[in-house]
DNA sequence: TTATAATAACTTGTATACAAGTATACTCGT
DNA sequence: ACGAGTATACTTGTATACAAGTTATTATAA
């Protein structure tokens, strides 16, 4: 196989994951960043011989993309469904329903541990920008938004979220490396909008939370940009490869 | 093994099924049903023992339960979870969570083609009491609940009811078949209630969908609130986005 | 009798084998 | 040259085998 064997998910995040996990965490960053592109037909057969491995995790990795919605199980290989700019506005609205829904339950108990741990996250996230850590960053950003999740102890709220987290996370990993290389100033304002959410569980405003969702859109739309010009320049850069 | 060898699923819905699906559907209605304690561990080898199977669907089958939220992957066998009241309340908060979510979206588009089809599953459904058929009624409530999901053709809104479907389906199911032995009566009322429901989503109006949501869930009312409200705040989180 | 070491009986994850089915390609008759 | 039927090379789903690790049990020594 010509394909590049460096990986795009931080294999240090997969010390103990199982081989499964490995490849479905692998073809999901594949996908997400446009370098599998959407309709490619993957066999469980060339994907076990790229990855070195029996067919029983590979298939235990389709089984995992399909139920995230990146591939569809057809009959004869799975086809790559992928992210397009509809995709992406669509998770966040999922995003958006369930952590409205959460806040209306944090205001009715008592917020003072996650205020807390969601500070301690914050300043993990000022570390990570002063050591120019992408990946930290953006494992920091996940964690942000499973600790508010978390906190109102709702299983089926929290399934949902373990259903959208993966996708969350590559899509957050790529579009945080993009603004560590390219758009750095960002991430201040990334910061502030974590502080103002922070504030609006803190004093349980609803406006506060509005604005800050409101902020959260603004980001979207970049982050959605991002991403788009991070699979032009990789489409680009293959078409040249192919030369 | 001693276990009565009848099955609670509807053995006419597997027909196409896979054998993992088979043991997975079956499993999910003896744990809903409370016949699978909870805390009970289940081994893989037993179960394949069990349903005569190899331990290839019986994997398949608790990486689905998983998925499910009704059993928990341990390092040393599968820990089940069960169905107690919260996890009902639950499930029906993510219902109404993605049903006044999809109603946002019906009210901006034709709702012809939905009627029409709503309309058609609730005759399924009159059909079913007259014949006394409880799965038919309960696979035709599930479908007509499906339908409207699927009529904003929202791929991550279509993820997650196909993540909470299943368990829905058992409930339902197991409900249902209570109902038509025991409560005969209330099935009529059910049935006024989807009508509300089209009714709501023919005249577009949200007074009317407010009311059959608390008709349907009128014990848990002070949450149907709590929904409107984070939609309310989506909604205009979205107007002011525009501006 | 009790603590500890060793063994036996489990567990999971992965690899491999095989049956049944489906699409592709190829050959043969016209 | 071209269509019908057969052969071939794929596919999936299931079964089985095996390695590595965990728990429970048993046996032995103090």
């Amino acid at each position: 196989m010509s394909e590049s064997k460096e990986f795009l998910y931080p294999v240090k995040w997969l010390s103990k994951a199982s081989a499964g996990d490995r490849v479905a965490c692998e073809l999901r960053m594949r996908i997400i960043s446009g370098l599998i592109e959407s309709g490619t037909i993957l066999s469980e057969n060339k994907l076990a011989a790229e990855y070195n491995v029996s067919r029983s995790p590979i298939r235990d990795a389709l089984k995992i993309l399909a139920s995230e919605n990146l591939i569809r199980l057809e009959r004869m290989g799975a086809v790559v469904i992928g992210i397009t700019e509809k995709e992406v506005e669509e998770i966040y609205d999922v995003r958006l329903l369930i952590e409205t829904f959460v806040f209306e339950r944090l205001v009715k108990i008592d917020t003072f541990g996650v205020v807390k741990e969601l500070n301690k996250i914050l300043e993990m996230m000022l570390i990570a920008i002063k050591y120019k850590d992408a990946d930290e960053f953006a494992q920091q950003d996940v964690l942000f938004h499973e600790t508010i999740i978390r906190a109102i102890d709702h299983s089926y709220i929290t399934m949902i979220w373990n259903n959208t987290k993966p996708v969350m996370e590559s899509f957050i990993l790529l579009s945080m490396r993009m603004h560590f290389s390219q758009k750095y100033d960002d991430l201040s304002r990334i910061v502030k909008n974590h502080e103002l959410y922070i504030e609006a569980i803190k004093t349980k405003n609803r406006d506060i939370m509005i604005q800050s969702l409101h902020q959260n859109f603004d980001d979207v739309q970049g982050k959605v940009d991002d991403l788009w010009m991070s699979q032009q320049m990789l489409s680009k850069a293959r078409e040249q490869e192919k030369e």
